[in-house]
RNA sequence: ACCCCUGUAGCUCAGCAGGAUAGAGCGGCGGUUUCCUAAACCGCAGGUCACCCGUUCGAGUCGGGUCAGGGGUACCA
């Protein structure tokens, strides 16, 4: 139950023709959650805000609302009971359904496996997993999905790359293509492919691409990263979905020819140019298969598709999109969210990502020397649009200002005080309120029942990050209380009252948590 | 040239759909432990919200412009 929707329909009630915005009150002010109604009515019909707030005010009742206060220049504020908020707190179970069991498809991380998984790419899988976790905990049936392109120009240089390698070991002079890979990570790969006496160029690529495919789902569960789907572009282009969008945007009429390639009339759906479908060469962009692709996710019933990239694929989002669109789609069926790029942070200077002298630059080297925990909690400590800096100096910490073990360390205090206390099993804590009386464990619980409404807040922007700030709050309203407020004490009804509120405390870390991927122990 | 992201405290960032005296963490300074985990708590210092114009009763938030940083503009993905 969120309190706040209950003010709204509350409010909404009185006002059917208002758009009622409640929001939460400034820390230092007198009540809980506030409405600008009386602001918005005024400038509406010329009164006086505060007049309109005084009037408003009086006509408000329910049983949850303590007190009713008007403030200027004209906001209404609303104080929620005691009583009513342990009652909530005891009796609800914190869970919440907005999605109504809705499919929806997650597709991230998706690198081509032409190389190790990258520090973005461990940003766009803590952000994907965490966005998966948050609309399954909001009543959505989400999947996750990662998709492998393993059948366009990218694999074919990648196994030219490779042949050359192997020219190399051989004793020649590996002459890789310009557009190829030049890493020194195909030297290990040619040599396990010597050792299989492969060499034909074919077998070459599809070697290449499930070594690849198999150390990203690896280090990805080294992450504590797994996924419902790994999908291969190749099995889409057997399915013969390729040629079939082909035709279908053919029989629409949304494909020319110039230049002797085939091109794609989005530019009439909101992209800035049209785009070649099929080149000169008679090879497949991009663009076409993934059209099939998606066009494949919403034939196994996904209502919403959301598409985690990095920065480099903004330009794509319209061409895809448009030709969605193009094909009958409504253009709200693909979101696609860009996580910014990742930097990594020491000694106060950024990183540069150079493959030599030993600096980070993939994942599995990140988590060589950053606890996997860490990891995720610094990867979503941002918003998805902003860049994000990696400090490596703090990340490396184990003590103090590590916002991780902020947050586990109230979880492992929690659980090390119900360790301690004696058994209460049998009788539940009381439900009224009456041992629940120090503003520092109301606070603590205001903070817990807003828990749902941080969840919708998170599930309606596509941003986890929220989550973890609350959870960073959460912790701290705990600590707060557990400054001044002793569980374990002589009065029998305090305590059971007490333990009831941590263990509460204790049971939203733990989802929270859960939610962003990250453990949350009982001892630390 | 165009497109996307960003610009808020010394540093890294919040500020949700325009609202009240702009917040947090870290760093700095000063305190708290015969008491359930001090990986904690309390206090102090620190701001022209990049700049200009506009909309509004009200702008860090919306619109336009300027400047700065990052990314992108393939018949690659």
């Amino acid at each position: 139950m969120m309190i706040r929707q209950e003010l709204k329909s509350l409010l909404t009630k009185l006002f059917p023709r208002d758009d009622i915005v409640i929001n939460q009150v400034p820390k230092d002010k007198e009540g809980d959650y506030s409405t600008n109604l009386a602001l918005i009515r005024a400038a509406r019909d010329k009164s006086r805000p505060l007049d309109v707030a005084r009037d408003i005010a009086k006509k408000i009742e329910h049983p949850m609302i303590q007190a009713v206060t008007v403030h200027p220049p004209g906001f209404i504020n609303f104080e929620i009971s005691r009583e009513y908020l342990v009652k909530l707190l005891f009796t609800d179970d914190f869970k919440f359904d907005i999605g109504s069991g809705m499919k929806i498809l997650v597709e991230f991380v998706s690198a081509n496996p032409t190389g190790p998984l990258n520090i973005v790419s461990a940003r766009a899988a803590a952000v994907g997993n965490a966005l998966v976790n948050m609309l399954n905990a909001a009543g959505f049936a989400a999947a996750s999905e990662y998709y492998i392109n393993d059948s366009g120009r990218q694999t074919e240089l990648l196994a030219e790359s490779v042949r050359q390698r192997l020219i190399e070991l051989d004793g020649g002079t590996a002459e890789i293509p310009r557009e190829g890979y030049h890493g020194e990570y195909l030297v290990g790969l040619a040599r396990e492919i010597k050792s299989k006496d492969i060499s034909d160029l074919g077998e070459i690529r599809e070697y290449a691409v499930q070594y690849f495919m198999n150390d990203h789902r690896r280090v990805l569960d080294d992450f504590g990263v797994t996924f419902t789907n790994w999908i291969r572009e190749s099995s889409i282009r057997k399915k013969g979905y390729v040629e079939n969008v082909l035709r279908m945007l053919e029989e629409k009429d949304l494909v020319y020819s110039r230049d002797g390639a085939r091109w794609i009339r989005t530019a009439q759906f909101g992209d800035k140019d049209d785009r070649v479908l099929v080149t000169r060469d008679e090879r497949y962009t991009y663009l076409l298969p993934d059209i099939a692709y998606h066009l494949d996710k919403i034939k196994r019933d996904y209502r919403v598709l959301v598409d985690i990239w990095g920065p480099d694929h903004q330009a794509q989002i319209k061409s895809l999109q448009s030709s969605l669109v193009a094909l009958g789609y409504k253009a709200d069926i693909l979101k696609v969210l860009i996580v910014q790029q990742v930097q990594l942070r020491k000694n106060g200077k950024v990183l540069k990502m150079s493959k030599r002298a030993g600096a980070i630059e993939t994942l599995d080297d990140l988590l060589s020397q950053v606890p996997r925990d860490v990891v995720k909690f610094f990867m979503l400590m941002r918003s998805n649009s902003q860049h994000l800096d990696f400090d490596l100096d703090l990340a490396v910490k184990q003590t103090e200002e590590n916002p991780v073990y902020y947050v586990q360390y109230a979880h492992a205090r929690i659980k090390s005080i119900i360790r301690k206390a004696p058994q209460h099993d049998d009788v539940p804590a009381d439900v009224t309120g009456r041992y629940i009386t120090e503003p520092e464990e109301i606070a603590l619980v205001k903070t817990i029942v807003k828990y749902p409404e941080v969840l919708e807040d998170a599930v309606r922007t596509y941003e986890p990050y929220m989550i973890t700030y609350y959870l960073i709050d959460l912790a701290r309203a705990f600590h707060y209380f557990y400054g001044t407020c002793r569980v374990i004490g002589d009065d029998q009804n305090v305590t059971r009252a007490r333990i009831a509120l941590i263990q509460k405390t204790a049971d939203i870390l733990q989802r929270g948590m859960n939610v962003l991927g990250v453990s949350c122990p009982d001892r630390m």
